[in-house]
DNA sequence: CTAAGTCAAATAATCGATTATTTCTAGAAA
DNA sequence: TTTCTAGAAATAATCGATTATTTGACTTAG
């Protein structure tokens, strides 16, 4: 999906659907509002066919919702849909934990180990959307050997679905704190080969997270 | 998804993306086989606006592969694909049917009873197209009130993908018996409201299911 | 007042033509 | 023969204009 829009030969479609998808994660649209297409066409200065393409597919992989005849909308953000992407990326991604321990090799190892120091680096002079590209990376690298094409591909999903909710949440410096320490942990359990307690962790880890997204449903965060 | 097609404000670009998939869960274009938009144009005597739309939705739903500048592929059919496939439906409705036990209502009873008695009415003067509403209204009501919105879409999908492999595949009248009596054995031990069995025995007929499904794959089916 | 109806403006969807890229073919050089 | 390279043909992607539908303001009947 992504890997097409930027290589060479990136068409106006594949371009247009990657940045739409980054600003619709990074909150750049309101929940629930309506996409007029002669203004996304102004302001990203793209044609009306490529914009449209771009647009159906994002509707068809979830983020965006298609009403027939009247255009596009951005999801609403709910707390109920917060919890069933919580649970199902701690359902599925504690699945693909224990399998990636299984199949995991030492080159995986390394990598995991390489994603994680490149990701605590980071301070207060890296950019958000630096932080925001390591951080996905080291999850990813975390599941990636799981050995299931369609699990990696829910997983992705529900990352982006998740990450609309987090991105536009306000900062928690105490949890986030928590967070970035349970990232280290993951690495040594996963060293460790320690399938049990690493899937463990991954679900605390998600369920954390989400007490850090679900800021971005109280009134007070807008 | 499908919903928006068969309605009264229907758009072209709706109608045409749910003919196609189901044009290519019934195996109407072989695996690996390129579509050229201006012959999809002349035979489905639909624009290209739409016609491209609906290729866009498709590749982003997973039933075609997109490649810039080369326009749109049929998927391959592959054993590890399948096994990944049959090994995710195994997960994620064993995982659901748990859930929709535990949270279904009489109601729900009342309709997975119906669902399976309009299924086991079929008989050879069925049509194909009319058993294969029947089976997917049935195993959907089976799952249905799962309580997740995102477990019962991804389901939905990896029943698409799956169906590109079975429906393809020889019929085999002796596995084709034993599937049809696990569909009788599932509805009694949901009514008894036993989890664990009913997950043990939806994982198994997910199992046999693949076994007919991988006889699209051996040489002697086409 | 409310509710149903009508028209104009706004906007989504679609069409037909154009542009850009790939693919195929044929010929030339190694 | 093989490999490389035009150039032509085929096809994918995009554009600009047109058509169809919805929306909202304004009537008018009840």
């Amino acid at each position: 999906m992504t890997k097409n829009a930027n290589q060479q030969g990136a068409t106006a479609s594949s371009r247009i659907f990657e940045v739409l998808r980054q600003d619709l994660l990074n909150g750049r649209f309101g929940a629930g509002e309506r996409l007029s297409i002669s203004a996304l066409k102004d302001t990203y200065q793209v044609g009306l066919s490529p914009l449209r393409e771009a647009l159906n597919r994002l509707a068809a992989y979830g983020l965006l919702r298609q009403e027939n005849q009247r255009g596009f909308r951005v999801l609403e953000l709910s707390r109920g849909e917060l919890d069933d992407i919580t649970e199902m990326r701690r359902q599925m991604e504690g699945m693909a934990i224990e399998r990636a321990i299984e199949h995991g090799d030492d080159e995986w190892e390394s990598q995991l180990l390489a994603a994680n120091h490149r990701l605590s680096l980071t301070d207060e002079s890296t950019s958000v959307n630096q932080w925001e590209f390591l951080h996905s990376r080291f999850h990813n690298a975390l599941v990636e050997p799981c050995g299931s094409v369609w699990l990696l591909r829910f997983i992705g999903q529900l990352h982006d679905q998740f990450d609309r909710y987090r991105r536009v949440a306000p900062g928690s410096p105490e949890l986030r704190g928590r967070l970035d320490a349970q990232h280290k942990e993951l690495v040594d359990l996963v060293l460790a080969r320690d399938r049990k307690g690493a899937r463990e962790l991954i679900e605390d880890h998600i369920t954390l997270s989400s007490q850090v997204a679900q800021l971005s449903l109280t009134p007070c965060s807008g």
